[in-house]
DNA sequence: ATACGTGCAAAGTTTTTGCATCCCA
DNA sequence: TGGGATGCAAAAACTTTGCACGTAT
């Protein structure tokens, strides 16, 4: 029924590593949402879905609670009002054309070790940046 | 019904002018909804129809997505799930506690004009930027 | 055996839509 | 007055919960 096939990527491994370790079950319906989470940045629960045939959508939404509740998986949300995953592994950022909603990523996170002064009194852990404007398309 | 008090923050004011510019009315309902926004940021929409009392939730709503398309006001996800909303004037970061929940901001941009490269063929609009970890209390 | 996980169905929330009424430019 | 705006009720969409059955250790 779960077919899980070879040739994932690093997040992929290291994330049903850490939920191993976590002492959770790496079940069939667990590999396949983070199969899918693996396969495609930021998805909505529906693509998420589409990925993981055989798989009930409560596990899907219980599977995300587990990933995001555990440090592996972050939700987004790029403005269109469905809430977006991804791994938390694959750091980058994102880029939201505001005409057409069309999302691409960018890699060189210009921020580093450049957070904030007025933080000293936060322990930094992660950090989540968007950035909307006019893709090459759209502003034609 | 709708008592408008006096004594408003420039980002009242300033969104008011924008919408009256749009083409848009402004309504007493619409005047209570930028109001609320204006007295506090991250709100949820429970909070800013507690701010407005005689407002019907659909109108909140709308008035949210009206202000949303037009840029005045923004959409953000701070990890709960719920939606808050800001005017989009006034810009400032958060800082989310992964153990309490709480929110704070801060005021100095990192990112000014550091936009990534890779942007070139983006024009870029605004921004937005959350920072997850520990606040000092969590931290012990 | 036992505790963890899944799926169905149902309940709960949140958000959107249809439509009649209201009201400001 | 005429089109924009509001509000109610209903519908739709989304998410969570209860419970019985499966399934790995």
């Amino acid at each position: 029924m779960f077919s899980i096939r070879g040739g994932f990527g690093l997040s992929f491994r290291t994330t049903v590593g850490k939920i191993r370790g976590l002492g959770y079950r790496a079940t069939p319906q667990r590999l396949a949402v983070i199969e899918a989470l693996a396969s495609g940045r930021h998805q909505s629960v529906d693509e998420i879905q589409a990925r993981c045939p055989g798989v009930g959508i409560v596990t899907i939404y219980r599977t995300l609670d587990l990933l995001c509740g555990s440090g592996l998986a972050r939700r987004l949300d790029l403005g269109d009002g469905k809430p977006r995953y991804e791994l938390a592994e694959d750091h980058h950022h994102h880029l939201i054309c505001q005409s057409c909603g069309a999302i691409s990523e960018f890699e060189d996170c210009p921020l580093e070790e450049r957070l904030p002064r007025e933080a000293s009194d936060f322990e930094v852990s992660f950090h989540r940046l968007e950035v909307y404007g006019l893709c090459g398309g759209c502003r034609g």
